[in-house]
DNA sequence: ACAGGCCTGTGAAGCCATTCACATCGGCCT
DNA sequence: AGGCCGATGTGAATGGCTTCACAGGCCTGT
């Protein structure tokens, strides 16, 4: 199940060039951090490059490290002993992950795995807890980041069990759509990753989508969905349930 | 939506009996916390005492507060708009729960209400995060808190998305019979209650657990389930899925 | 001691989503 | 161009869980 972790492997840290370390000085969680502490923050941070689909760490690993996406996006799943398998996450370039292990000591809650060619920064636990505990800043920043996780995940467990698919799919197409806003309403993504992130099978996913399609409330195009009726899908999640029609 | 919430009436400091103080600083979070530490953190408390049923806040409400359990049980929870509601937590003695709005500032992400008489212990934000600030245990203590948190959703959401009935039920009375190892085997609660802790109905619930009782692996009281095969239910869970026959 | 309210127990009917089984399309590699 | 593979599109059958509709049990208040 564990596997080879790719990331212990990595060799000894290289010098960092400042335009790979800017996308992670961007993120609001470093952003308004002193520029010392995150310089300090850096030097324990191993480079690293993986190949789409090779597993950074298992669920049940020992978790020792706290990861940042440098460029690429980070696959968060788990899978069940039938084959089954749900993404709780996707990191994209910018981002951090890995950090409840870091943090707690204790084992990695699930899999992460590239899910296309990925940069990556390691930091590990050992010397970075002291560090954490000397800089209430950070302290404060990671707090900051768990409670918008927990909210994330909450929010998760609350769509799973009040919502039926079309209240799920909707939901997930809206926050989908907000991270990429860049991008404008496309959001590209397979429908089988769209299946795997609400919980219910591809299948479905397709024959709601086509109805919302036909409706002129979405685009489907080839490895990619386009949401066109942004409040009326809003409606959807907070009318409860019941697709409009 | 918001109601009136009681917390805000309470009246002035009171001193506070050490004996109730006892309950929180046996409390795993507190325990080996600096003495003053703890002291400090008290003088911010403001004491409340409230029947059974009694709303705590409502989700989406400004959450300015951490809110410490003395006596009874909080429950946790979320209702969708077509009347469906399903608990995410019950905070028991010597628990606290608030601590995400009282750390990101944000409005309170679930319901809380007293699921039986309680006494609490009530903490307010405005005082509270410079004081955390300065104590860097204590920041730390808050981080761990927030990962326990976080393992726990996420777990929920795992169980939800993987599980059928099953598994998710038998997950639950083994997390509830943890929590109660005290009182043996038994786990007081309502079988309604449990159907909104897995989010199914009552009467499947009811089904299964008849089922199991007739095999043997729990015994069914009034308001109560008895955990008989440990191991069983938790060969199900492990197994993914499917029913043991 | 009786009434009313929560809790429990159980069957029948229905429905939403899964499962299974294909057909088609697009892109990429050689 | 041909071939392959992953992604999309769709229908029919199945099934797990819900919904609905009651019946009985246990506790509590008066």
């Amino acid at each position: 199940m564990t596997g080879a972790s790719p990331i212990e492997r990595t060799s000894g840290a290289p010098l960092f060039s400042n335009n790979k370390l800017s996308v992670l000085r961007k993120h609001p969680y470093f952003a308004d951090l002193e520029p010392e502490a995150f310089d300090q923050l850096c030097r324990y941070a191993k480079h690293t490059t993986l190949k789409r689909g090779t597993t950074i760490f298992s669920k049940g690993d020992p978790g020792t490290s706290l990861i940042a996406v440098i460029s690429g996006t980070v696959k968060i799943s788990i899978s069940s002993p039938d084959g089954r398998n749900a993404i709780l996450n996707l990191i994209e370039a910018g981002e951090i992950f890995g950090e409840i292990a870091l943090l707690d000591g204790l084992s990695r809650t699930a899999d992460a795995t590239a899910n296309t060619n990925c940069e990556l920064f390691v930091i590990d636990r050992r010397e970075f807890i002291p560090f954490v505990r000397s800089q209430p800043t950070l302290a404060m920043k990671f707090i900051e980041l768990l409670c918008e996780r927990l909210r994330r995940t909450s929010d998760q467990v609350e769509q799973v069990i009040l919502q039926n698919l079309p209240g799920r799919l909707a939901s997930a197409l809206l926050r989908l759509s907000d991270k990429h806003k860049p991008q404008g309403r496309t959001i590209s993504i397979t429908q089988q990753e769209i299946s795997e992130m609400v919980g219910m099978t591809r299948e479905s996913i397709n024959k709601q989508l086509r109805a919302w399609a036909i409706r002129g409330w979405v685009r489907l195009e080839h490895g990619a969905i386009v949401v066109l009726k942004r409040e009326t899908l809003q409606e959807l999640v907070d009318a409860g349930a019941n697709d409009g029609e």
